[in-house]
DNA sequence: GCTATGTTCTAATCTGGATTAGAACTGTAG
DNA sequence: CTACAGTTCTAATCCAGATTAGAACATAGC
């Protein structure tokens, strides 16, 4: 009965081990041994559940996009309808730093690989990529339709900016310095006035 | 006479080659095959130049590391005495973006492959990062002292999170789009808005 | 032309790490 | 207790890519 539960346990397990590896030593860096150590198995026993090393990180790559985006979308649309587009901007901005902050070492992994990647992962990434931008696109171009965004910036470029700003923050954030609320609060105030019209 | 100069055309040749190729596979995925060919040469001729794949790897880094301090610098230094912190900030933003996005690969592999360096070489290559942070610190400070900055954001973020749009703008910036000019001018843009007070 | 020095090449060698083969172990159903 | 399906392991195998050895080539000074 519970085997079933158990075996989907263990590849859970290194899953998330090549999240992890992945996530800091890139794609090219991220040996099997490495995650199956991490993992607490033997390398061969990673193919039991997938057929090459590079089958694994494309999930990876996927869960963690998926990851993502999800968040992002479930907080806009927990939000009461009619919420002024800066404030759906700063919810999303938040949903944005939560996910690749807070322990989620899968949308690390998505996004700081995502030019590494062999072509034929890349290329089935950038699809989901596309979705993640249009949600992100529409944001921007309904607030600067409301007039609560600067109608003078290129929007995809402003769009790029504020999400560099977030997909760096990784690099630099340490959790004994600044709580996740705090760097969230400044990233939002800053963004605000950042786009706001004059 | 001139052979020292031939030769010395060869490593530069080869040191680019390693650039162009860091900063787009990564560390691990660099291999000296691909510099080589790159390069036109054949791969043990690297070993003329250096001692090992690391030892040239960490020699792009840092000359990536440098040139960009050093750019961002002569900027600030070009600027008249007297100016304003927030236009030596604007300035430094055009400085850092035009190292960043204009034929630099070098600056890309050193700022993109800061995480996947072997830890020798990082601990290094921080010496040089330090610095380099200090550079905008002061900026940063300077601004808010002469109150041209909101004084209630924390520095270190507002910092990290300007210099990490700036260090993403590689991943979608497209010349055919905009010219770098205007990137730089919208960044600016954003930027002021985004730090100054109110 | 001849030799010494500097530069680059071809042909090994050596190693790390992905993958495969197949044994062993686990637990469950009969 | 036995057989079987599912899971993980140990022990090869295999290959790519770094590195080394030493030949070949170039150039300059004589």
């Amino acid at each position: 009965m519970r085997e079933g539960a158990k075996s989907a346990r263990t590849r859970e397990r290194i899953l998330l081990a090549a999240a992890q590896v992945l996530s800091r030593k890139g794609y090219a860096g991220t040996r099997l041994s490495d995650v199956a150590t991490l993992a607490e198995v033997q390398a061969p026993a990673v193919y039991y559940y997938w057929t090459s090393r590079e089958e694994l990180l494309e999930e990876v790559v996927t869960v963690g996009q998926r990851a993502t985006m999800e968040h992002v979308v479930a907080s806009m649309e927990a939000l009461p309808v009619g919420t002024p587009a800066m404030e759906r901007i700063a919810r999303a901005v938040a949903a944005h730093l939560e996910v690749v902050l807070g322990r989620s070492d899968f949308s690390q992994a998505a996004i700081r690989n995502a030019g590494q990647l062999p072509a034929d992962i890349r290329e089935r990434q950038l699809v989901g990529q596309r979705e993640y931008a249009d949600v992100w696109r529409r944001l921007v171009e309904e607030a600067v339709a409301a007039g609560e965004m600067s109608p003078d910036v290129d929007t995809r470029a402003a769009r790029m900016l504020v999400l560099g700003a977030l997909n760096w923050a990784p690099e630099w954030w340490d959790p004994e310095r600044n709580p996740l609320e705090e760097v969230v609060a400044i990233t939002q105030r800053i963004v605000r006035r950042g786009l706001r019209p004059s």
